[in-house]
Parts: C-alpha cells; sequence; structure tokens
DNA sequence: CTAGGGTTAG
C-alpha cells in the first residue's frame, strides 16, 4: 500500500497533476497513512512543492504540527513520526515556489532547531530561496556557514546570482568551484548570453567542450542557442546543430530542435530553417510550427507562413495564442491584410482566444503600415482600457507620418500623451509631421513642449 | 531529496 501511493505521488508531481496528489492526500488522511509514515508525508509535500500549490504543502505540515501539540499534551500512547531533513528540505522549497520568504525562513530556523544546521540538503534549499529572491546578504551567509557543500550549493548560488544578472561575482565563485559540472557551466553561459555577451558566451562553451571535455547537455544547448543567434553566424548555427545533432540531443528534446529552427532563422536562413523543421517530420509540435511561422514572418514571407498555419491546423494542432501572434505578424509583414483579419475572426470565434495587446499591436501595425489608417485607428479605439498601451498608438503615430495624415495624427499624440508625456520621440515625430505639413508654428509649439516637459530624447533621434 | 531559458508586436 505504502509503495503504491508513493508511486502515485511520484507520479503526480512529475506531471504535474495537482488533482491526483489531493486526491490521495484525502486517502491518506482516512486511511491514517499520513500521520504513521514521515516518508509519505515528505512525498506528497513534495508534489505540492512541485505540483504549484505551496500553500497546501504549508497547510499540511500546520495539520501534522497541531497533532503534535495535541499529543504532547495528552498522554497518547500514538507514536508520530518526527519531520527530518526531507521535510524542511521541502518545506522551504515550497515557500520558495511560493516567493514567500519570512516563511520558509520560519521553517529554516526550525530546520535548524530539529537538528539540521549542517544539512547539506537542507542549507542548500534555503540558500536557493535567498537566492531565487535575490536577498545576497542571506544567501551568502547560509553559502559561508555551511560545513560542506556540494556541486549543488554552489550552482545555486552561481544560477542565482546569474539570473539577477550577478555576473562578475558569479564569475568569482565560477573560478573559485572546485568541481564544476555541466550545469556550472551552462550556468555561466547562460550568464554572459542572457546580458548580451554571445562571443564569450560561446567561448566558454568551446572551453568547456574542448578544454574541459565537459558534456554539454540539452540545456546548455538552449542556453547558447540566442548567442548564435545574437551574432548572426550561420557557421556557427551550423557547427553547433551538427554537434547537437551528434551528440543525440535534437533526437532526446524536441525544445533543441525548435531553438535549431529559431536559431538558424535569425542567422538570416529561412531556408536552412526551412529544410530543418521539415526533416522533423512527425517529431514536430505546436511550438516548431510557431517557429517556423515567427521565422518566415521576421523574413516576410507571408504566403509560405499562412500556408504552414494551414497545414498546421490540418495536422491537428490547435494554434494558441503565440501562434496567432506570429502569423498576425506574418500578414503584417506579408502585407496580407485581409488574411490577417480572417485569423483575428478564428482567433475569436473558433478558438476562443481574447486578443491581448500584442495582438492588437500586431493588427494595428498591419493596417497602419498599407495605409488603412482608419481602420487601424477604430481597431486601436476598441482596445480594453485594462490592457491598452502607448506601444500600439506610438506605431499608429509612425504610420501617420509615413502616410501624411496630419489631423490622426494629432488625435493619436493626444491619446499618447494622455497615456505618457516623458517620451522624447512622440514630440519630435509630431514635430517632423507638422514640419512636412507646413504648420511650422505647430511644430514649434511642440519643440517647446518637449524641453518645457523635460522629455528624454532617444539615442539616434535627431534632437530637433 | 537539492541546481540549469523551446516560440511572443514595435
Amino acid at each position: 500500500m505504502e509503495r503504491f501511493l508513493y508511486s502515485l505521488l511520484t507520479n503526480a508531481a512529475s506531471s504535474n497533476l495537482g488533482a491526483i496528489t489531493q486526491q490521495t492526500h484525502s486517502l491518506l488522511l482516512t486511511t491514517g497513512h499520513l500521520i504513521r509514515s514521515i516518508r509519505l508525508f515528505n512525498t506528497l509535500l513534495r508534489s505540492y512543492s512541485l505540483g504549484g500549490s505551496p500553500q497546501k504543502a504549508f497547510s499540511l505540515y500546520n495539520q501534522l504540527q497541531s497533532l503534535y501539540c495535541f499529543h504532547s499534551s495528552s498522554s497518547s500512547s500514538l507514536q508520530l513520526p518526527s519531520f527530518d531533513s526531507f521535510s524542511y528540505t521541502f518545506l522551504i522549497n515550497a515557500a520558495t515556489h511560493a516567493s514567500s520568504l519570512p516563511i520558509g525562513t520560519q521553517f529554516q530556523g526550525r530546520g535548524i532547531k530539529a537538528g539540521f544546521h549542517s544539512h547539506v540538503y537542507v542549507q542548500t534549499a534555503a540558500l536557493n530561496m535567498y537566492a531565487a529572491a535575490g536577498v545576497w546578504s542571506d544567501a551568502l551567509q547560509v553559502f559561508d556557514e555551511m560545513p560542506d557543500r556540494n556541486s549543488v550549493s554552489w550552482n545555486v548560488l552561481i544560477t542565482g546570482l546569474v539570473r539577477w544578472g550577478e555576473l562578475e561575482y558569479a564569475r568569482s565563485l565560477f573560478d573559485e568551484m572546485p568541481e564544476k559540472n555541466v550545469v556550472t557551466w551552462t550556468g555561466m553561459i547562460d550568464g554572459h548570453v542572457r546580458i548580451g555577451r554571445f562571443g564569450e558566451g560561446l567561448s566558454l562553451f568551446q572551453r568547456m567542450v574542448c578544454c574541459e571535455n565537459m558534456k554539454p547537455s540539452e540545456i546548455t544547448i538552449l542556453a547558447l542557442m540566442p548567442a548564435v543567434s545574437g551574432l548572426k553566424d550561420m557557421r556557427v548555427c551550423r557547427l553547433v546543430h551538427c554537434y547537437a545533432e551528434k551528440r543525440g540531443l535534437i533526437a532526446f528534446d524536441i525544445r533543441v530542435a525548435n531553438s535549431v529552427i529559431d536559431t538558424y532563422a535569425k542567422c538570416g536562413c529561412i531556408e536552412s530553417a526551412s529544410r530543418f523543421f521539415e526533416d522533423l517530420m512527425e517529431r514536430k509540435n505546436l511550438v516548431s510550427w510557431t517557429t517556423i511561422i515567427t521565422g518566415l514572418a521576421m523574413h516576410g514571407f507571408g504566403e509560405e507562413a499562412v500556408e504552414r498555419f494551414d497545414r498546421m491546423e490540418k495536422a491537428g494542432w490547435k494554434p494558441n495564442r503565440v501562434t496567432f501572434l506570429s502569423v498576425f505578424n506574418a500578414c503584417s509583414h506579408g502585407g496580407l491584410v485581409d488574411q490577417g483579419l480572417k485569423f483575428l475572426e478564428k482567433m475569436v470565434n473558433e478558438y476562443q482566444i481574447l486578443p491581448d495587446i500584442k495582438h492588437y499591436g500586431c493588427l494595428v501595425d498591419m493596417l497602419a503600415r498599407l495605409g488603412r489608417l482608419e481602420e487601424a485607428e477604430n481597431l486601436a479605439l476598441g482596445i480594453p482600457t485594462e490592457i491598452a498601451n502607448v506601444v500600439v498608438w506610438r506605431t499608429l503615430l509612425g504610420a501617420c507620418s509615413f502616410h501624411d495624415n496630419v489631423e490622426m495624427a494629432e488625435r493619436v499624440t493626444r491619446k499618447i500623451m494622455e497615456m505618457e508625456r516623458g517620451y522624447g520621440g512622440d514630440y519630435v515625430l509630431m514635430h517632423n509631421i507638422f514640419v512636412g505639413a507646413g504648420r511650422f508654428g505647430d511644430a514649434e509649439k511642440f519643440r517647446k513642449l518637449m524641453h518645457q516637459r523635460n522629455a528624454i530624447k532617444l539615442p539616434g533621434q535627431s534632437a530637433i
């Protein structure tokens, strides 16, 4: 029985099935297993923590804790198992997932009282919590006071620093770390890539593979690929692709395959992206389709993108909001306005997806860039105020400038000013529109207004 | 038991 429940919970955690976890919880309560086996209790904690309901982990703890209080005050003969290192590890993890530092700190304290001051797993969980929250004073205190650290302890700190952009600090720890593993190297690559130091990210990858003889994982490739895209180097793209292929990472993880599609497209070779995409055959998933549509859109191949969308639907895939955004973008860049509007109808009516601000932005751009300004303006006016933003109106203002519609430009600028007054580019654009229309007095007014309001000018934008 | 980024407007 215990073994069965255990495997049920382990599966529930890995496949994210909150309902199973919950049902097993009730079952354990009624059968009394929960208060007899700390192992089952811990597994349940872990399931809640991983399954996105950390609050339930806390209440489960509270339930058992109050049982303890009750039993210690009465002279019951029932022997209750006590919390162990696993319990505190999972409870602190639940607090990390709930982004609740106060609760986590409490569990850390209780873990220490229970004698786990020097326990690697418990303390690493605490370290992870502080690192995830970017509270470096506490993170470093835990790290410094750990009598034994393992590679996970180091990696938690390094990857935490990386996520918060503290690359210099991460780097010094990296150099100091005795035995780096694939997670360490991946973390450092990721750290360089995410702040745009693509060349250094790539060098680290080279060092990792060639000098250190370390085997990159699928995550390493996923972390590296944006660097390849950033460098726009087809040679490197092919090299990394071949390497991933040879190491079996593409067959192993569809995410790697999808990032290869994306990177070929971003390196400027939509043909390679498309060929690789087609070669995936039946392994393609929704993200693969979305990625190739995005790539085709980037390269202005509207018709081809639409063709992929249709094929995708025929293959039985249900497009999501990202897929629709991609195809709108393709229609926008390919000048396929009426197709785009049909896709909007399909999204809302057939798939019951409400457009979000990015969808609106894309569609407004699509209409506006072909000069269908009234339709674009009406669409923009129909955006629910909760999600409206200045970017959409700015797009429209750009189109008004391009198509010399001064009256609409004035209306649009008024809208923009209701939302944001401190962006210099808007004043510059409106000024230039007035100049183009020969309305020099109005242009001058805008120039003055910009200085009055001390609006920030953009780099690369003329300062009137 | 503890660590690591698939696609997303202008």
